[in-house]
RNA sequence: CCAGCGGUGACCGAACGGUUAGGUGGCAGUCUGUAAAACUGUUUUGAGCAGGUUCGACUCCUGCCCGCUGGACCA
């Protein structure tokens, strides 16, 4: 495959890439491309995670790109989720979150095999260049730097922070030169760790990262954007992190073991203003999801004849044009993005129908998490 | 370890020794060919934990736990 040929699959449907000179270097000069990305473990596997992530993997898988999927169990445990219920976690990550990865994966064709899984407690046990490379970090990173990049787990300016939360962001750096990962991916809302490991990089002497010629070199971060949550902008904030679709806000996301019927209401409930395409949930799952960041693809729109009959859309431009000026409606996009949501899911509900761990796994995940 | 202040329902946040604060969020309904907004209704009457005083405590007292600020120790 020629070179630019890979950098179209490694970086299509992302929002920025840091850098391309970079990853257009490693791959000139024969170095072979190791990606990771890496999940909390949480609530359950929404389209973000399942569909805009996992859809990504299968683009670097193309490209031949080796790809690592981190179960960030200490991560999780650092950060409180689930509780901060290490046990929780630990059952978790094996029987829920890692099987909804894996159907997710199905959505695109792809099988468990040809990715690599791998726990936080796998990585770190007996791994002493681990923790001496976390501790090197550390050493790079100033406290005012390293509080402001709490924000990649989801904490704001201001909130209260105890030591574990300051260990976080190292360790999540340590993580990329431990598994020496020269593509590291995650969506915007991670960037910060991954500016830190590309400034940290050159300056580590103990396992620094290294392309075939043996240089040190930082590696390469692809930064996808996040996906939109189904209500819309928060008050004024008109941001995207606040239309963020988010496993600790259920009612803002829709999960990949969804039923056809969870999906048509959620997405009828979905904020769909008419007419405008700014913070526009629909618009932004049609152009992200369905049409992957291509100027084309397909979307068929159904509707009744009175309201302008059925039409399919090859352009994501001409879907964008004709919802601003009103000639298609919100409800009818939002049936079209139903039903092809529910097509695309279909490979992940029936893994979650067919394989027993799996199906086990959720039913007891939704009652750990009360529903 | 010492001192001051504080710990209220998913979240924020008042008052008060004795009747539902209120707001946000969530859910449902009305209205719009969707949603949002608006309006209506609704959401384990909750009080860090353990005791005590009282006819009655979220509200007073004691102890403990946790947090913030300052001090002490290190110097």
């Amino acid at each position: 495959m020629e070179t630019q040929e890979k950098i179209n699959f490694i970086t299509r449907n992302s929002q920025e890439i840091l850098t391309g000179e970079d990853l257009k270097n490693l791959i000139e000069n024969g170095t072979e491309l190791r990606h990771y990305i890496g999940f909390e473990i949480s609530g359950m596997v929404h389209l973000g995670t399942g569909l805009i992530s996992m859809g990504k993997v299968a683009d670097f898988l193309k490209a031949g790109v080796k790809c690592k999927i981190f179960l960030a169990d200490f991560h999780s445990y650092l950060n409180n989720k689930l509780g901060g219920n290490w046990e929780n976690i630990r059952w978790a990550t094996e029987n829920y979150f890692k099987q909804a990865l894996i159907a997710s994966l199905k959505c695109f064709g792809v099988e468990e095999s040809e990715v690599e899984f791998i726990m936080g407690k796998d990585l770190y046990e007996n791994n002493l260049t681990h923790w001496e490379t976390f501790m090197e970090v550390g050493k790079h990173v100033t406290l005012s730097r390293n509080l402001r990049s709490i924000s990649i787990m989801g904490k704001g300016q201001g909130t209260e922070v105890d030591m574990a939360t300051l260990f976080y962001p190292p360790l999540q750096v340590a993580d990329i030169f431990t598994m020496k990962v020269n593509l590291a991916h995650a969506g915007m809302d991670q960037r910060k760790a991954h500016v830190v490991a590309r400034s940290v990089a050159k300056k580590l002497v103990i396992n620094p990262l290294l392309n075939a010629k043996g240089d040190k070199i930082a590696p390469v971060a692809i930064h996808q954007n996040l996906i939109a949550g189904l209500g819309g902008p928060e008050g004024n904030e008109n941001s995207e992190i606040s239309l963020k679709m988010s496993k600790s806000k259920p009612e803002s996301a829709i999960f990949v073991h969804d039923s056809p019927d969870e999906i048509r209401n959620k997405i009828k409930k979905a904020y769909g203003p008419p007419k405008i395409v700014e913070f526009n949930p629909l618009l932004n799952w049609v152009k992200t999801l369905i049409f992957w960041g291509e100027e084309t693809g397909e979307l068929k729109i159904e509707r009744p004849e009175k309201f302008g009959g059925d039409v399919v859309y090859t352009k994501y431009m001409d879907i964008e044009n004709d919802y601003k000026s009103g000639k298609l409606f919100p409800l009818d996009l939002k049936n079209a993005i139903a039903e092809w949501l529910i097509v695309k899911l279909k490979p992940a509900r029936d893994y979650f129908e067919e394989n027993k761990q799996a199906k086990d796994g959720l039913a007891k995940m939704r009652e750990l998490l009360g529903k």
